[in-house]
DNA sequence: GAGAACGTTTAACATATGTGAAAAAACGAT
DNA sequence: ATCGTTTTTTCACATATGTTAAACGTTCTC
């Protein structure tokens, strides 16, 4: 739970008891490989953070290829959030790559702190806006980039997950297929 | 200024009061073709709303190519944020595509509505969220598609611009030359 | 430790997109 | 209307990526 208490600190401050009470809804829980966390178009149960593994957040396109659209590392929040249209079911599915060890809320819990504690909203609003942010800027200079520069700005902006996670994930997610970046990854080295 | 309470009227409510005296902040203001409302490295000076017109945020590559990453189109707010570095200096530039009829605020006035309205910062968080979400879900399949389908994802996704802005900017925008979004188009008709 | 399942690389060829240059079309100012 | 400017299209050729198939490597299971 420390990593959880620690993370939400860099957004806002909760007192010793709120820190109990957040902890005392919290269950750790295990998430094996290729097990989901949620599914399209299901309404999702859970808000989780990740302490260890990596997930993946993917669709399937019109053609039914499966396509892997981010990556979540560890230390990060795991919330369903409003869609532009103002729903809250999932339109991706989000699946662990790795086994994964995991906090998580029901639902129901997760709303009872949000009304116990005043400020919680708040803090969860700015971690969903940098998460956001943060994808923004990852995914967002790909699409001008050709395979080769695409490779290399995956590893400068996700350094820590490309020797645990299969390398077709990562040609998905780059938007090539997987013998163009076998091809990418010989040409550099 | 009708466009702009409208708009906040979605996302909280602002008594008659509250209205006057935001729209006693704001000024009507004209920014015309080509010139900027703001630019990189440079901290701006003001929020804006526009109410007639159409932008674009762009940047320059490492090979100095003229990148559009983004349009702006009307009833659309605008507004500095946090990088997820912390800083709050715009790593990209905003330009009118279009002349655009704009309500303005100072950041100075801005900051005066925030303290002296509470609900304000609720409000604003909500349609910078939404606006994030916008964009990930406009940019966030292109890299994974061709280059007709990117073009006619655009004209899905922005059904209102094809026709006021230069085709050179909606190639940068798809990742691809302006030589091939020729040829896409004349492919479609 | 053998076999199956999974993940990665390689190759030959097909196709899509980039490149550079020029023509054509649309737009604006006089 | 006319000229100059900007935008868009077209073309021939170069290059990058996709496709299909196979080989190779690694990991997991019994």
């Amino acid at each position: 739970m420390k990593e959880f208490i620690d993370f939400l600190s860099d957004y806002g401050n909760l007192d010793q008891q709120q820190i109990d009470y957040v902890t005392n809804k919290a269950t750790e829980s295990v998430l094996l490989k290729n097990e989901h966390f949620w599914e399209a178009g299901k309404v999702s149960q859970y808000v989780g953070f990740t302490i260890e593994g990596v997930l993946r957040v993917y669709y399937y396109n019109n053609k039914g290829e499966d396509i892997t659209s981010y990556f979540v590392e560890e230390n990060h929040l795991i919330t369903d959030w409003e869609n532009s249209d103002g729903s809250f079911i999932p339109v991706a599915n989000l699946q662990a790559i790795t086994d994964c060890k995991l906090i998580v809320f029901s639902k129901q819990d997760w709303k009872e702190i949000s009304s116990n504690i005043a400020s919680w909203n708040n803090i969860i609003q700015q971690v969903i806006t940098k998460h956001k942010t943060e994808k923004l800027e990852r995914r967002g200079s790909l699409v001008s980039e050709d395979a080769t520069e695409r490779y290399l700005s995956f590893l400068q902006k996700y350094p820590n997950i490309i020797n645990r996670i299969p390398l077709s994930y990562v040609a998905s997610y780059l938007g090539i297929r997987q013998q163009s970046l076998s091809r990418v990854r010989k040409s550099i080295r």
